[in-house]
DNA sequence: TTTT
DNA sequence: TTTT
């Protein structure tokens, strides 16, 4: 058993990948949930970061932006990436089976992020067709 | 909104440190928990970090071990820390509030681990009192 | 383990009762939440019932109406009652511990819903101070 | 979003049923859940009502019987029928779409609970293949 | 008895 | 760095 049900906002627009062979798109954003938390201590908010796959991920990118709020089910997924310096980073992210647009209207225009900055953690930068999971 | 709910069995057997204020027990341990997987995919497991505070902690102390079978209700939470190297890791760990002992039976012998080979992340090596979430 | 998320819209403005003793508010409603379901059969949709306890209770009062969006974390209670037949009478509600208002803006005008038609489960007319589970 | 996870207890062995056109195979069972409530308190047990469908539904069959702990994934479910008097029931329901096994070993001899004693719901003695929700 |  |  492994289930996952957040609700909160993005922190960026989505980025959209797709994978080398079956092409399927591979959505990847990040949420922020504040904690709710005494009124004594100082706010706080968790950031996970969450994968959405094949036509889903399509809708992400289509009709998400920055600080829009969602619903996301889905379950913890583990895994690990070399980087460049060769050491072995570990990862925690949310794969969502189900993601519920919780606010409409216009897309904003996109973040004006450049380039070099995507956003997307260096592991998952060449998503790969052995990532899809079903 | 933050809910997770995992059933899985520990890696190894948790590890207990205390907050250097108020002295609460915070339990660490890490689950492994198979992805139901088509049969024609090679089996996978997620192990997501599980983190335990108060009485709770110091029940998966005297009942838990390696191989144990649990359930857990809690949260997503996330975080960040310096390497010594002095380079940012983020975190991802489920903070329990709810930890289900699904099998009994006498604790095992613990796992003899050698001193310096302790199973937590860095990050968390120095347990603190803001720690507390609640 | 007993834990229960939604996202739906109330089917009507939200009742609100005290219990005798602790006057502790009780609010009662109800979610239409839509089943995401092929699209050659016909939409289909859930109704579960939910009680909220306390302050909580209160701040629903306050801010919810009829067809507004929530959030719900909560677990399955199951009781019976004997009704005015003397049958007894079993019922499943989900008992909210967080709700989160995922719509604001002006409360609506309260239904027109007349005094005997209160949207109320008949076991549930006169709350008590042991239904408050905490 | 509506999702519902469980750890409890078969209150009896499940009953099989099966659709009349797919011949599609359909569980249902009790599930007992203990309340976790403060020591003065007496001690309260939820029974939420589980529907499984289709190879699941098989499998609950051969491996679950009375008593048995299981894991439960799945939604709530409302609906209503007619009793024998003509007036309208509502029922809830979690229907599971993953049901995991937490223990094992011979299963037991059924219950030995007469025919018309089914544990089965009025409303559900004759399962229909638009009950199927896939 | 049902919501957008 | 992983469990049955």
């Amino acid at each position: 058993m492994n289930v996952t049900v957040l609700i909160g906002r993005l922190t960026r627009d989505p980025e959209v990948r797709y994978t080398p062979n079956s092409q399927m798109a591979v959505a990847t954003f990040t949420l922020a949930i504040d904690r709710p938390t005494g009124k004594d201590k100082e706010k706080q908010t968790d950031f996970p970061r969450i994968t959405v796959f094949g036509k889903q991920a399509e809708n992400c990118e289509r009709f998400l932006a920055k600080g829009r709020l969602v619903g996301i089910q889905g379950r913890i997924q583990t895994g690990s990436y070399k980087n460049k310096e060769g050491v072995t980073v570990y990862t925690t992210d949310v794969v969502a089976n189900n993601v519920q647009f919780l606010e409409w209207g216009e897309k904003r225009e996109a973040d004006n992020g450049f380039a070099g900055d995507t956003g997307i953690p260096e592991g998952f930068s060449s998503v790969d067709d052995d990532m899809i999971p079903f």
